[in-house]
DNA sequence: TGTACATCAGTGAACGCGCGTTCACTGATGTAC
DNA sequence: TGTACATCAGTGAACGCGCGTTCACTGATGTAC
């Protein structure tokens, strides 16, 4: 599989349909970023490579090459959001197992799309956003659902943090470095139980261990 | 202050100590990466500008351009280790205190040098060693460091950890994490014990809140 | 139904730039005799 | 002590490359009449 290959013979969308380009185009940048490893690959001509158009055809839908990759990793962060939230509503009632299956499906996300969480921290993407929202760090719905898990713990009498808000950023700091670790080192053998390991005490559940 | 500007008007080593010119473009180098926030912007050609010699003068020290990144990322390791022995030696007799010191230091480490703390754990800088040695992670000093201050604070009847070593590696995951983040989003207003808040519970410390 | 035309999706050639690396070189300095 | 010479630190010009971005354009397609 040659990296910088064109996927296919497209044939041009349909007049009205230009938008789908830009559907297109992400999807490009995105599995650029996720093959190659590496942030530095993803140039606007070989997302345009990947997409089967030419470079040009990008400016239509994206002003710079930055805002390509800014793009993806805001799709990311919605992602990463939507499968905490997922995970959660699977796993049913008791707080606990909610609370074990958020911190697993972030962890698992990192390791399912490391290039993608890597690109995501970095600090080099965080939105130039003028309006005051953005004060909030692009991570922030995470520990929403963090803190909302935790707190139904802690009503269902199942940990003893008195700030459940304070432990979830908390809680949010530990996934977050094993889930970087786990991105940067991909084969890395952690221990089967890793995740508990680093959440329960975080979480202050009684039955940690 | 030009990011791109010579430092100085150099005069050439004299015979015999051209080895010195090695010193000053790694310290050009971590220069440029520390001003720059972008390991990006550490290219050949302005590391040399750096350190005011022409481009093709690096060649006799380095093999090409990934090789003083990885040289940075090298002696960037070695500080921390040294700085995290410092900080323990510093701290006295007390385990606990020895422990405590560990972990501020090593995220303090990362507050000081962000950028620097990014690189060597972004995962593009790996040594490719050839001996089975590179097997360990490049930051095993550190968590061998941590297993020792825990190991003492075992032995001192002030952690409940059963597995020391392994305890260690879940307390450097959380350290990272925080660390990571603040190299990253360096004026996020965390709260004055968030490496206390971390450590405690990941460290199973009797005292621990 | 037929046709002229505006619109739209996308092309192809070109630009200037900084990059990593190569090559042949220069000129100061220490050393052998 | 003087001088020829080897060595060494570093230079300067040049290369080919891929990049981001610009510009004028083409040709298919839908729409107004």
């Amino acid at each position: 599989m040659a990296t910088t290959g064109q996927t296919r013979d497209r044939s041009r969308n349909r007049r009205g349909e230009g938008q789908r380009l830009r559907t297109e185009i992400l999807a490009a940048a995105t599995a650029l970023l996720d093959a190659s490893g590496d942030e530095r690959s993803v140039t606007l001509r070989a997302v345009a490579r990947r997409a089967g158009i030419t470079a040009p055809s990008i400016y239509p839908h994206f002003p710079s090459q930055p805002a390509i990759l800014l793009a993806v990793v805001r799709q990311a962060f919605d992602d990463l959001a939507d499968q905490l939230r997922s995970a959660v509503d699977a796993a049913g009632d008791d707080p606990l197992l909610r609370l074990d299956a958020a911190c697993r499906a972030y962890v698992e996300f990192a390791g399912s799309h490391p290039e993608r969480y890597r690109t995501m921290f970095d600090g080099s993407h965080h939105p130039v956003g003028t309006d005051s929202d953005d004060l909030a760090a692009p991570g922030a719905e995470a520990v929403r659902i963090l803190t909302a898990a935790l707190t139904d713990c802690v009503a269902d009498g199942r940990s003893t943090s008195t700030d459940p808000s304070a432990d979830a950023s908390v809680l949010w700091v530990g996934l977050h470095g094993l889930a970087h670790q786990r991105a940067v080192a991909t084969s890395y053998p952690w221990p089967a139980d890793i995740v508990h390991r680093i959440a329960a005490p975080l979480s202050r559940l009684r039955t940690a261990t």
